[in-house]
RNA sequence: GGAGAGGUGGCAGAGUGGUCGAAUGCGCCGGAUUCGAAAUCCGGUUUACGGUUUUGCCGUAACGUGGGUUCGAAUCCCACCCUCUCCGCCA
């Protein structure tokens, strides 16, 4: 959410800064619902402000033993306006919060300008794509060995974007995660947290899925809806919603591993082949939550914790900064790092860190308390893959592959694999 | 799943219809006292939203959440959520 001073001092100003992110805010609309919430509120809190004057009256007269008949009689008639008050001010704020919870957060002065991914910033490459003597498999074809991985019985299972990992492969993926998180937590002082997968609406709309985003989410059934957490940015952010934090508590570094679950509502159709995309697939997360004056740095430290996953695993990448016109709803900044994948001859999105500025902190509530000014104010939160662990398989199972379709097990990992150098 | 207890300020804990945003204690922050400290004494100490002549002032709201009754609700009524204890069950 946006600072609601904003859109009501600098509307023509913010108006054109979403438009650098393709957003087209209704600016008639919230300056004529903005004036109607002016006054209503205004009214309403006069005639409360009445009532409670003349209620008081009537409890020190009775305690006085005087009659208070006639004051009754008086204040009775207030009742029926306020009730009128109240019920308009609540519906303005509903259609106040529905316009607001749907503006997305403002792109920083760093972000170039751009329509879509095209007008992405390549910032730098790290490593050499490795040359292949022999035809390159890809992983679909790679992980066909043994039924390492295994599509179509997924589907049996589960339907489309399933897949099923077996063998010395499961056990491959299963070291990646591992590995991950021990960087974090050891070398980057990440604090490790294991948090619910699923969670309430309150949740969701903390960190921005909700209300907008809510056909890419899985949810239950059931009175007690719950979604499943397309992310752990939903479940590690929002540990600190409603919370006042002592200074020396931030910056809090946070990780976790887990599944991740999404609809992918509009992807229909793109990278339908292998394990690139998928209703189900495992994350290590990265969230900091900071002070204002630290966020941009921590930006810079934290997407140095997800390259450097990716440089301990020796895979080839490259960091870009995304344009205005492709970051996310809550994103105020984004790095993508994209590994090379030999078998596309391109580079694909494997890890994304945002820092989301005070926007979610806005919507959450989260704040800390500033000690200059002794006063509680809004912390920034920053989130990012550090990394997805299902496409850092693939990214592994491409580039070590062999011209006998056997995979080397990256150094670092081996530790996890138990020695094994070689999966063939 | 069954039975019971309970949700009030940073914490503990009063308050069962009326000057109650809330006693008291602890904690914390100032100050006094002291060579210094302890003890003691004095004062202060929630948050959100709105207005404004914006280092301030004024107003409104908030006692788990949402409704209801009432001139007036922390207090009465209804529904829900959560926590704790015991029993059962389970990983």
């Amino acid at each position: 959410m946006l600072d609601p001073a904003l859109l009501r001092g600098q509307l023509d100003a913010v108006a054109e800064r979403l438009a650098a992110r393709g957003f087209a805010l209704p600016k008639a609309q919230i300056e004529a619902l903005e004036a109607r919430r002016k006054t209503t509120q205004t009214q309403t809190q006069e005639l409360q402000n009445l009532r409670n004057t003349r209620s008081k009256s009537i409890g020190m007269a009775k305690a006085k033993g005087e009659d208070t008949a006639a004051l009754m009689a008086e204040v009775a008639g207030i009742g029926d306006q306020l009730k009128a008050n109240e019920n308009e001010l609540a519906k303005i704020q509903a259609e106040v919060a529905q316009i607001t919870l749907g503006i997305p957060n403002l792109a920083d002065t760093s972000v170039p300008y751009g329509k879509d991914e095209t007008q992405n910033k390549e910032i730098h490459q790290w490593g050499t794509p490795r040359r292949f003597d022999f035809p390159v498999k890809d992983h679909v074809e790679l992980g066909a060995r043994h039924g390492w991985l295994d599509g179509e019985v997924a589907a049996k299972l589960s339907g489309a974007r399933f897949t099923v990992l077996r063998g010395d492969l499961a056990r491959l993926h299963r070291a990646l995660a591992q590995f991950m998180l021990d960087l974090h937590t050891r070398e980057h002082g990440h604090l490790e947290c294991n948090v619910p997968l699923l969670v309430n609406a309150e949740t969701m709309q903390g960190t921005g899925q909700l209300p907008k985003f809510e056909e890419d989410l899985f949810a239950t059934a059931g009175e007690a809806r719950r979604y499943l957490i397309p992310t752990a940015e939903v479940s590690l952010t929002n540990l600190v919603a409603n919370e006042i934090l002592e200074a020396e508590k931030l910056p809090m570094r946070l990780t976790a591993h887990t599944p991740c679950f999404r609809a992918e509502a509009g992807s229909h159709g793109k990278d339908t082949r292998g394990m690139i995309r998928q209703h189900q697939f495992e994350k290590v997360e990265l969230v900091t939550i900071s002070k204002p004056s630290e966020s941009y740095a921590e930006h810079e430290r934290m997407t140095r914790c997800a390259e450097t996953v990716l440089e301990k695993l020796e895979l080839p990448y490259r960091r870009v900064l995304l344009c205005t016109g492709d970051m996310g709803f809550a994103a105020a900044k984004t790095y993508d790092l994209e590994v090379w994948l030999p078998s596309q001859n391109t580079f694909r999105e494997i890890s994304s860190c945002s820092n989301c500025t005070d926007f979610q902190a806005r919507r959450m509530q989260a704040r800390w308390r500033n000690e200059e000014t002794g006063k509680p104010e809004l912390v920034h939160t920053l989130n990012g893959s550090g990394v997805a662990v299902g496409r850092a398989l693939i990214a592994v199972m491409e580039n070590y592959q062999n011209a006998d379709g056997s995979i080397a097990v990256p150094p670092v990992l081996r530790p996890y694999t138990g020695g094994v150098e070689r999966i063939a």
